[in-house]
DNA sequence: TAATGTGAACAAATTCACAGCC
DNA sequence: GGCTGTGAATTTGTTCACATTA
């Protein structure tokens, strides 16, 4: 299998998402142009994107949406439940700890983390915060494979180190920085501040006469 | 001007973020090189990108940090600030509410909505928390031009709508499922879920031998 | 000498268009 | 007739390599 981009993988998502509202709904059939308006795309890109893991769908009818939600499931590697830490308790990771969505899309967050005494050592929305010290111990006994990292961007660096030795195999990142990693693993970035520039970039002109990505 | 890609914007954002700091740091000149660096990018990437909007550099020497820095401002929009609203006052809007960073990087937070009547009436981390009924009236007042939305996804949608008609510019949205307005206007999303979907991919090795976004 | 700015070469992603099948 | 799957064409984005300037 050739590598496939990362444009494809959250496009997959997106079908997938959609895919399990149909199935909610019901819908036993849906075709690539129904799925490429659902997500903001093209009907030949849904089935270009669908086209490198296999083929999915009967010619001349579309998809079966049961049979490629379970694809993409198996696709995205969502066919199983993630154990899932929050390292980082402040206001974005406890936000986090409460968001019943990720649970919903297979991610469970099993464990959060703080180097502040005052929040550990408690349980919040039903997830136990542990102090910091015990990082490496207990997300071995939990067997967490993604952690979602909220720290102050000073201590980030040292976090995705000692996660990465840990054994953990993928990060979420809220710290602006960038990160290396001693260990390499799996990572990406989430910056609230960097997508409310790509909207100041948008609002202010930057490319004239209409914007790139519009509703 | 021609019409600027995405992944060029959101390398701006990175190259901003690093201008900063060394600016705080009191480095004087930097190379394109230095820039990728610290950006996971490549110096070729980094002038071509600048190549856009103009030549800012000295052969021979790189790039004077504030002069860039003050250039990338300008050409981002956000060399003023911005007043943004919350749409959504539940964990992750008030989570923002108090996100130092934001104001940091220019965009202010000046009111918040919710249906809940709990929730409103008051003001979180010093920001007013407003019933949604006044919503159209005080995004106008406060001549809010960007909003963060991160209601249900239920209502997301006549949200956005009501938002758009209010006059703002642009959209970011924390609802999973994509939104279409009557008022076209800039919209950017960001869901958690997604992100660790691809990471999941990644993990479970859908591109074997390695993957695309390592650290 | 060192590093920018930029056409030209290349690679990747998207779109087109149509053969193949239901 | 309708819709998929896919090579070929096209467009977009990246990398190369070098003339140019401090």
């Amino acid at each position: 299998m050739r590598k496939i981009s990362d444009s494809t993988i959250r496009r997959l998502s997106l079908y997938l998402d959609q895919l399990r509202a149909l199935s909610d709904r019901g819908a036993s059939l849906v075709s690539s142009r129904e799925l490429a308006e659902g997500s903001g795309t093209t009907a030949a890109k849904v089935r270009k994107d669908l086209s490198h893991f296999g083929s999915f769908g009967k010619r001349g009818q579309g998809y079966d949406v049961e049979e490629l939600r379970e694809s993409l499931e198996k696709i995205l590697g969502v066919e199983r439940r993630w154990r899932v830490a929050v390292v980082g308790a402040g206001k974005i990771g406890t936000a986090l700890l409460g968001y019943g969505d990720l649970a919903a899309r297979g991610f469970e967050i099993v464990a959060a983390f703080d180097t502040d005494p005052a929040k550990t050592g408690r349980e919040v929305f039903g997830v136990p915060v542990y102090p910091a010290d015990e990082l490496e111990a207990r997300l071995r006994d939990e067997r967490v494979r993604i952690v979602i990292l909220t720290t102050p961007p000073a201590v980030a660096r040292e976090m995705a180190d000692r996660v990465a030795a840990a054994g953990v195999e993928g990060i979420l990142s809220f710290a602006a920085s960038r990160l290396e990693t001693e260990v390499p693993l799996a990572v990406r970035w989430m910056d609230v501040a960097l997508e409310l520039e790509g909207l100041s970039f948008l609002i202010s002109g930057g490319s004239p006469g209409g914007n790139g990505d519009v509703a």
